[in-house]
DNA sequence: GAGTGGTCTAGACCACTCA
DNA sequence: GAGTGGTCTAGACCACTCC
């Protein structure tokens, strides 16, 4: 606690934390109620709940009615990861951003596509192939679906200029998403455009959109192995 | 907004949120401030800011003091990964889980592991290594280090029964956490082990726990190409 | 310097849930 | 029914940052 001025939400965070650390406060047990813990660090109760449930959402203590707050039996349920444009993560990193187009031509998606995106007919969608380079070294390999039935604008784009990445994000606005993650094994065209030996291990990311049960997008990111998807807590 | 009974916090985040899902308020814009909206709502400051820092907490917002808030120009979508126990993660598949103990022995750290966990000095560690089965087939092989300084119960359990993973869970809470997930080439050990071929694709997913930046433990968890993790937003 | 968000207070009422 | 957390109010002061 910091000796001078009013006590803050974060004192009392880390004062709490502090006591779990040291044992005082046992994974599972109860610990005093808001009132009694404002009475102890004199400060007002509504003090004392911000720091609560800072703690109850980063999965430290478990908060119920009536019942009280414990100390967390299983801490940390789930990992939150961002994710970014391609370029901004790129840019971020403090590396210059290249884009190779590599193909883009409007296709009728195949039964293995349609299934995925849980289409029932047939549909024109746009096939969009390319590269993402860091200081000009492949950094991802982008194979992108977009259904023109519910994004009909992007028929009319070149994506020779600007990423399809990046122009969804502004164009095509979603309520829906699915994310995958996975290692796999270096296609012929993937390995040779990343540089990697052909069936080496490439880490995939996988993203599925939809507008309203409308699929919109989908998207299969593929990084050479020294690509690392981080977060923290 | 709910015509009945007082505002909510949530009444206004979602009233904010339609706004700019209606392009009332375009990305980049600025909003008003919190007192107009207080005043336009009905309802007391903190109420509205609670509202926009939910809102900006979630990256659909960005506040800044004297600046003001606007709408994020790229809203940072965020993806939630839920990290069950294994056993736990194998059971919701319907399969068996079965659990092997590999080794089990008190090491000092190398340079490389210090680093890794902000270790100054040497510590003393425990090196638990364990393979996790799903109907008797590799799920995961779990290399884990666990520091006996932060732990030190730890010393005293054999591991032979119970994993590591689910002894620290409810033995050691954490505060601070890092994920990282990457796909890697399986090792000599790691391969045999999984049933995958040497230098085949593995997914890799390592976890760092702090507790009050303390090093409580490391952990390696590798598993074979057919796994996913999987995400909705 | 001035305007914005960040936070704390003291009090109040409500909602849920356990006994 | 009673006790706990959940939330809102009205007011205040502070900290940061842009002009």
């Amino acid at each position: 606690m910091s000796g001078l001025g009013r006590i803050s939400h974060r004192d009392i965070s880390s004062e709490i934390v502090r006591r779990i650390a040291e044992r005082l406060w046992e994974p599972g047990a109860l610990i005093p109620g808001e009132q009694a813990l404002a009475a102890e660090f004199g400060c007002s109760r509504a003090t004392v709940n911000r720091a609560l449930q800072d703690l109850a959402r980063s999965g430290i203590l478990e908060r119920r009615r009536k019942a009280g707050t414990r100390v967390s039996l299983n801490p940390v349920r789930e990992a939150r990861f961002v994710i970014p444009l391609v370029r901004q993560e790129i840019e971020a990193k403090g590396a210059a951003y290249g884009y190779r187009l590599l193909g883009c031509e409007p296709v009728t998606p195949d039964e293995e596509l349609r299934a995925r995106l849980g289409f029932g007919k047939p549909a024109r969608m746009l096939h969009v192939r390319c590269l993402h380079l860091a200081d000009g070294a492949p950094y991802q390999y982008e194979d992108r679906w977009i259904n023109l039935d519910a994004v009909p604008e992007a028929g009319g784009v070149s994506f020779s200029a600007v990423s399809p990445n990046e122009w969804l994000v502004t164009n095509a606005p979603f309520s829906r998403a699915e994310f995958i993650f996975r290692a796999a094994h270096a296609g012929g065209e993937e390995a040779a455009l990343l540089g990697v030996p052909e069936g080496g291990a490439v880490f995939v990311a996988e993203r599925l959109t939809w507008l309203a049960d409308k699929p919109v997008t989908f998207v299969r990111m593929v990084h050479p192995p020294s690509h690392r998807v981080v977060t923290e807590l």
